[in-house]
DNA sequence: AATGAATGAGCATTCATTCAT
DNA sequence: AATGAATGAATGCTCATTCAT
């Protein structure tokens, strides 16, 4: 009947819609949020803004899509790396360097932060935010519990508790590294896990 | 009109201003930096937004001396508890504790973030924002040194890259605590200072 | 291509046309004028935005042929009461009864209104529809004629002025039966018919 | 303390929004309702559209304002005609000519029934408008009692009734009267009053 | 100094219409 | 013929800033 491919059609919504996400990312990594508006992100994905609003039906779907696909990402990332071979040591080494040498993240995290603490955001999707943030708290708990079992993490601490200050620890490390800032320290891997580990300390 | 009312009036001046910013700050950590417009804080400070205007003569000022402000409070906070009796283990416990119990100042972090990543506030301002933040951190890396040669803290790091890590680490945390955010884990000062604590770890 | 397919082409285009404009008429007599937009028609007849601009050019063309059609639809609808059989009450009776039973009318006088009135809408189709309303008032005033002539309307008057009087009081009468609207009195065909009646009142 | 009058301004402010409303018909009677926006208004009242939201918050409310002080005003009319001196078929008559020959009344007749039907407005505003067009129906229904009991209006009619078809005739014959509308037929007082009365008719 | 009315550029969103497939 | 993605002018509304009193 149709002279389309209307599953291919599907497939290719699908992928326009990830498409203009991914252009959404680049924007606000490079202006900020606050100073992010349709048309930006409409230009950036090299689409009218009356096309934008085919695929995402305002600018609160398009956060909301944003945090769930950034979040769901970095959930996907520290779940591998709680399942990758090696000792606690190196799985927090590998989520530490790889996460500070993602140059975006601080758009994330800032993106983040300000959709949980903006009021004219919806609740719900500030819930849902907190949400997965604490339930992608859990495989970095995962790791300091190992770490705890094996000796190699310090003891004494509830692992989750200890998942919350790693992960605290790097979102500000990763703040310090939005665009314009210029604070003269790089923060180094091996030492920041030196704080979480045990024995090296004499 | 004495010499003696032009001061009284100038001081006056100064104590209405700083009475502005103050309400300012109380908006903004109820409302979120987005979300708090010119009416609100004229509002917060009882008076008109015509004379607002005879105070400080954009948003971008307000801004400006709020951060100027913050920061600079933080910073004698800082330099104080450097300043303190006792060791280096008491000082961190002391800015840990007092930092984190004052429930306000997710508002501040954020409030600075947004100023460093914000494209539409003047460079100018962004950069004397990064320039304190360093500043500060300097009677924090004063405090890890003296830890260091007293054999309280972690040795073989840079001292300032240790005050580097603290304080993201606090901020991180500070982060978690902003209003209709319900991470349901409270962070432990003793926890978070034997992080950078030497002989507790066995 | 035998000429006779291009003659059932030709008559199934028409088929679908009044299909089409069948359904328009359904939504407005749901959502209203106002809020009905081309989608909405499209939905209502299963076609795609696009295929609706395949049997009309524009907005204003269906809202044209949907006026022609309407209107001529009333004007058939009329002249077949004046040449029933009875006299001018019956006759006037049949016209009060009919129309006021069909719930969907004030949307076709709301239609007729709006289009006389909006500027947006071209001349020629608003002095279009001016032109049929007054053609479509002759039979009534033949009806009108009629009953003078054989005693049971009330003399007098001229027969269209009071066709004139008779199909505003219906008009206005429709309005009040739009969805939503809950008057709680409900007009009555012999009273109607009582006031343009000779005879009756003593 | 303040060196504005605040009474006065109040004042002002009720008398700028009477005029901005006032100038909003105007456009209106002109324009057409559908096509009517924000900033014909605007222009219509001489004010920009950011003064404009200073006095109404809503386009939604300058309807309800509009509808509000349109009712108000004819039912203040009616109710003074119900009061005036004289039979009832006076009254009828001061009635139907006053409203007939004021040009601008077929905006307010659209203005009405376009907001009881349309699915945009709020329901709220929607109930409002159709509540205080049954109240209004009211004093005329007085003027037809005291009609029957004088013997000058026809009997063995709910005085209610008979109401609401005067009403709805004049306000069918007020809709012919919109601009652009060109019917060769003007409506007479006299002739229209006559189909209420009794004794007239032989 | 103090007030709040006034301004208008700017933003999110809608919708009739066109176009590639 | 049929589809729905694409376009962009237009609309309602916001808000930092200015102005008259």
């Amino acid at each position: 009947m149709s002279p389309r491919n209307i599953e291919k059609d599907l497939l290719m919504r699908e992928e326009r819609k990830k498409f203009i996400l991914d252009s959404a990312v680049q924007v606000i990594a490079t202006k900020g949020i606050g100073s992010t508006h349709m048309n930006d992100i409409a230009a950036a994905a090299s689409i009218s803004i009356g096309n934008l609003y085919h695929y995402f039906k305002s600018k609160d779907e398009i956060y909301a899509e944003l945090l769930y696909m950034t979040q769901t990402d970095y959930g996907l990332f520290v779940t591998a790396a709680s399942q990758m071979p090696g000792n606690a040591i190196d799985k927090l080494r590998y989520i530490c360097s790889t996460w500070l040498s993602i140059s975006t993240n601080w758009a994330f995290t800032i993106l983040i932060q300000t959709a949980r603490t903006t009021e004219s955001i919806p609740l719900e999707i500030r819930n849902a935010v907190t949400e997965r943030f604490t339930a992608n708290l859990q495989p970095v708990a995962a790791i300091m519990k190992e770490g705890q079992e094996s000796g190699h993490i310090l003891d004494g601490e509830d692992p989750l508790e200890l998942a919350f200050y790693f992960v605290s620890l790097i979102q500000g490390l990763t703040l310090q590294r939005a665009p314009g800032i210029e604070v003269r320290i790089t923060p180094k891997t091996e030492s920041i896990i030196r704080l979480f580990q045990v024995g090296f300390k004499k």
